[in-house]
DNA sequence: CGAGCGATTGAAAAGACTCAACCACCGTGG
DNA sequence: CCACGGTGGTTGAGTCTTTTCAATCGCTCG
């Protein structure tokens, strides 16, 4: 849990650099990173950007969890993306040459590093082990969102709830899923009475467990069953 | 519409390169890609490449439509992307270092060339304006999945239908669109008999009108508006 | 202690799907 | 030339899922 003392982080000692794109970075190359990010904490439920802003660099997660999320026509939020520790947020943006087309809030207390746009891009210019590592990470994510795609289109409420419940899980590593509801319906993409619903029934079936707004996973297999992956 | 005589094409006259990645291609490289490629007709519904496969190099349309899709649990196609001439498809999974995770199919007679991994991999590394021009495209898809997404979760049927009509409208610049029902459904994202039902409407509505499988849009700024977009 | 937000429940309505049948067109082979 | 078979398109009826709207509950924060 992050708090105000952390705000400063050294990029050598980072102990979550090990998780993201700049994890193969030599000595002057982590050295130089240091030189150019500033450390900055973020309270929960905190904007880190917003859809229609202009990109002015990336911010890398050293502590916390941030939602990425769109907005539909009735200003609903579409969860996209749940990133976690050592994840490196907002650097599609830097390619686009266009304003974001997504938003990005803190779930809960974060630490986030941030990288200027042209600090960012000279290190894509000059060094080829991240820049394939950022081809890669985009190539997999593009995958990934087709996936999300087909799943939105054509498996039930119920099924997506139970694909991404173990999905949540797997991010929140060991910890339980800490999602407001409504955060929650926005990712799975139904109403909150539905979910909530849902839930329930997951609940009388031994699946799961909450502890007030906390989500403990105790029948991971038979989730996967039902969301048929 | 292609026929066989087209088979080869010399990138340098290639009507559509304008609208390509390799638009920006000096004398010497589009030599060097000319060297590198192979082009073949393929025939209508002739698959490209299938999930699960291993890449070996990208695609360059030269001619005709492309459906990339995914399928979901019970093989039913979600189709993701509608390539037409002058895109490169299966450029993503030259990066990811993983099988294929979409198929892609011919939607009409197409003329593609075929250019090796290895191949492409040389030119994204030595030809920076290519690199970006990936980075942009890559970025610029990655976002548009979201938007898909979105509107995937939180659109009807009906608003999606509209949607896709204009969308398509577009990429079949001047042509009538030309899917059939199924994958037009497949796309949308619902059953081909609902589908069926609400171009019925539309074209009560005067909306759209259909020449057998075809389908001619006459009041685009009312399907817009039915979108909500 | 009260306000307010997030969580929960109920009931009714709407949207979409499934299943089954039927039609229309097209190319083949007799 | 025409009957045949097959595929893709269309329609109808019934069902189920999911949404919407309204109301209540419960907890936290000032």
């Amino acid at each position: 849990m992050p708090n105000q003392s952390y705000r400063n982080v050294n990029c050598e000692h980072c102990l979550v650099r090990k998780d993201s794109l700049f994890k193969d970075f030599c000595k002057h190359d982590v050295d130089d990173l240091d030189g150019h990010k500033s450390c900055s904490f973020y309270k929960k439920n905190q904007s880190v950007f917003l859809e229609e802003g202009t990109p002015r660099g990336v911010f890398c997660l050293n502590a916390g969890k941030i939602k990425v999320f769109a907005r539909g026509e009735e200003g609903k939020e579409q969860i996209i993306h749940v990133a976690k520790e050592g994840e490196i947020v907002g650097f599609r943006a830097m390619f686009s040459g266009e304003p974001y087309r997504v938003s990005a809030t803190t779930l809960e207390d974060c630490n986030i590093c941030f990288i200027s746009k042209a600090d960012f891009l000279d290190m894509v210019d000059t060094n080829s082990s991240l820049r394939n590592g950022i081809l890669k990470e985009l190539s997999t994510e593009l995958a990934d969102r087709a996936t999300f795609i087909t799943n939105m289109a054509q498996k039930s409420v119920r099924e997506r709830l139970a694909f991404s419940l173990v999905f949540l899980d797997d991010i929140y590593q060991g910890e339980m899923i800490n999602f407001s509801r409504e955060d929650l319906a926005n990712f799975v993409g139904t109403a909150t009475e539905t979910l909530i619903r849902l839930l329930k029934e997951f609940k009388e079936d031994e699946l799961i467990k909450t502890h007030s707004r906390k989500i403990e996973l105790i029948n991971i297999s038979g989730l996967l069953k039902i969301s048929g992956s």
